[in-house]
DNA sequence: CCCGGTGTTACAAC
DNA sequence: GGTTGTAACACCGG
């Protein structure tokens, strides 16, 4: 589920609840209390990157569904939900999803000129933020959801093989030309995953994410924990240049 | 002793 | 057994 387009997906889905009073909440563990959203109208849905925002008057709820979160909209599982939200006409359900109440005006916590799916979204910010950081590595910065929020582990191996730049590559020795294809591409890529997405054939298009073999030259990719975080990348030694 | 940064571990579901 | 992701710790140096 997680990747920024995912969560747009997922917005775009409850649009039917906008507006709707919550006659009914709940939460099975301890992280939000659901009794204050019982009478509460939502008045709108928001995301940041791969955060899902239920917006209420007075505060925000937000989901993150980290690795395996799930949701059922007008139906449920067999597994008790971690939030229940009931309608005259419907309900919403939430799994094994990380919950949080923001109190504060979202304007004040999220920065969205750094959200890849927004039309906010600002390239220089993330060019500047990426500057302030030195010895940054292309994986990181990818994955750094200060500066690209939303982008994943599958949008980043995907960036940086359309791109053939390697992952370890040190952004500050990349050309200024060539971090901007990487903004684009992240930009584009993610609209091309929520099509996909949708369509159910995000994986069909993968070229270098979970693949074996580098499909420009067909020769095997490497699979190594790159980056701070250690999170897999694949990429081709031949094909991605390290710039260093 | 606290603070920020780093690194490890835990947890989620299938 | 591996992971579309963070959060919570422990630990360390200053």
């Amino acid at each position: 589920m997680p990747e920024g387009p995912s969560i747009l997906i997922l917005k775009e889905a409850v649009q039917q609840f906008k507006g709707k009073k919550v006659i009914k909440a709940s939460c099975n563990n301890k992280t939000l209390d659901a009794n204050i959203l019982k009478g509460q109208t939502i008045t709108d849905f928001k995301s940041w990157g791969k955060h899902f925002l239920i917006c209420f008057p007075k505060f925000t709820v937000r989901i993150h569904m980290m690795m395996f979160g799930s949701y059922r909209i007008n139906q449920h599982t067999e597994k008790p939900p971690r939030l229940n939200l009931q309608f005259e006409d419907g309900e919403l359900n939430f799994y094994a999803v990380l919950l949080h109440l923001i109190e504060e005006p979202l304007n004040k916590v999220y920065d969205w000129q750094a959200d890849i799916m927004s039309d906010k979204w600002d390239s220089k910010k993330a060019v500047k933020k990426m500057k302030a950081i030195p010895e940054l590595l292309a994986c990181d910065a990818l994955m750094d959801q200060q500066i690209f929020s939303g982008v994943g582990n599958i949008i980043k191996n995907e960036v940086l093989f359309r791109i053939k730049v390697h992952p370890e590559s040190v952004v500050s020795a990349m050309p200024p030309k060539k971090v901007k294809e990487m903004i684009n591409e992240a930009i584009k890529y993610s609209y091309e995953f929520l099509e996909q997405r949708n369509a159910g054939t995000l994986n069909k298009h993968w070229k270098a994410y979970n693949q074996k073999i580098c499909p420009r030259n067909h020769i095997p990719f490497r699979k190594e924990n790159t980056g701070r975080s250690h999170r897999t990348s694949f990429y081709c030694e031949e094909c991605m240049v390290k710039y260093e």
